[in-house]
DNA sequence: GTCTATATTTGGATAGAC
DNA sequence: GTCTATCCAAATATAGAC
């Protein structure tokens, strides 16, 4: 059931919507008469609700980044408790939680491809805005992967990363995808087992 | 020298200019008033030299998609050749000629750029365009694959492969950055087999 | 082939009634 | 909070002179 009509306020219609069709078309191509066409809603709302396009993309954002990067810290900091932890450990703090909030329902799916157009817009504000407000989350894994890989310098060691977690993203974004759902939910763990084995195999060595 | 004003006829510029640009904003975020005023000639050329915005995206796509996927099928008609070629000799033959393109000129960085939005964009015409003109080329190479990989069926070997070449199409597109050019250059062999054993390990097993 | 000027459409945003 | 109507800017596309 996606959030089309029944019992969501206009305002959630419209984050709903938007969500899901800033997935299919991305950010400048998903206008927002198409939006509030698809939500049922007038033109005008988002205007009233939001102020302007750009701070409903935000909001998409916010929504559900706030959720997930909570759930990201709170795995990271059970890692990190564990004295002898591993980087597939720290790498499953970050991957398990956005996989899981990717399957908690329809919105959930789409997120994971918006998050990875994100990656693939290179939008000033947009970028400042992800940075400002979540930075510190990216950072703190930063932190605990140089730990673990100390052979690395900086500038490798967040090369590696902007590339592990670019690619997880876009694995997941296709995870997103309506018609394989099932595919991955079955296998949910030895997908979750792949995918970092995937990446660790790319953070180690040379 | 990024293909600016000199050397080059009004079509080429607007073809290079357009490249650079739809990889930075994206094919909906990139206009053509953009696109004319960065290649300095007369907004009214697109149209003359190739029909609409749409028929310029494809010629885009066009003028690298025939060279890169000639050297990737013959590398893939090399390797076949060899009768006990391995997972990531046919991952190489994948690879190995996308991020030499990436690395031959300024064009060729942006290129594999626009080649990860094209996987991101779910537009029906563009995705149709590359299935009609490049399709076959997947299909080979699925067919390679499969050979190699026969307890998998249909499906599942597909998605998996979706997932491998987004996500190498990802990552090379993280390459085609500017800054980290050299990076990647110096260590260009280094690389692709850290690519090629992340993908192998994600196509074999369960 | 290239330019200027213009037609046409689409999109973001706002004013003001209800 | 929601709607209608409208404004204004930006974008694609074309007509016609040079």
């Amino acid at each position: 059931m996606s959030p089309g009509q029944p019992g969501f306020s206009t305002r959630e219609r419209i984050l709903g919507v938007a969500e899901t069709l800033f997935a299919r078309h991305g950010f400048a191509g998903a206008s927002l008469r198409q939006v509030t066409a698809a939500a049922k809603v007038n033109l005008a709302a988002v205007n009233y609700h939001f102020g302007s396009k750009e701070s409903l993309i935000e909001e998409v954002f916010r929504r559900r980044l706030d959720e997930l990067n909570r759930h990201r810290l709170d795995a990271l900091a059970a890692v990190a408790a564990k004295p002898e932890h591993t980087l597939e450990d720290v790498l499953d703090a970050f991957v398990r939680p956005a996989l899981e909030q990717s399957m908690d329902d329809a919105g959930g799916s789409a997120f994971v491809r918006v998050l990875a157009r994100a990656y693939a817009e290179h939008d000033e504000r947009l970028r400042r805005f992800l940075s400002d407000n979540y930075g510190h989350v990216l950072r703190e894994f930063a932190a605990a992967f140089g730990r673990l890989l100390p052979h690395l310098d900086k500038d490798e060691l967040y090369w590696r990363l902007d590339i592990v977690a670019g690619s997880l993203t876009y694995a997941m974004a296709d995870f997103g995808m309506i018609k394989r759902r099932e595919a991955v939910g079955e296998h949910r763990e030895r997908t979750v087992r792949h995918l970092i084995h995937f990446a660790a195999a790319g953070l180690r060595a040379p």
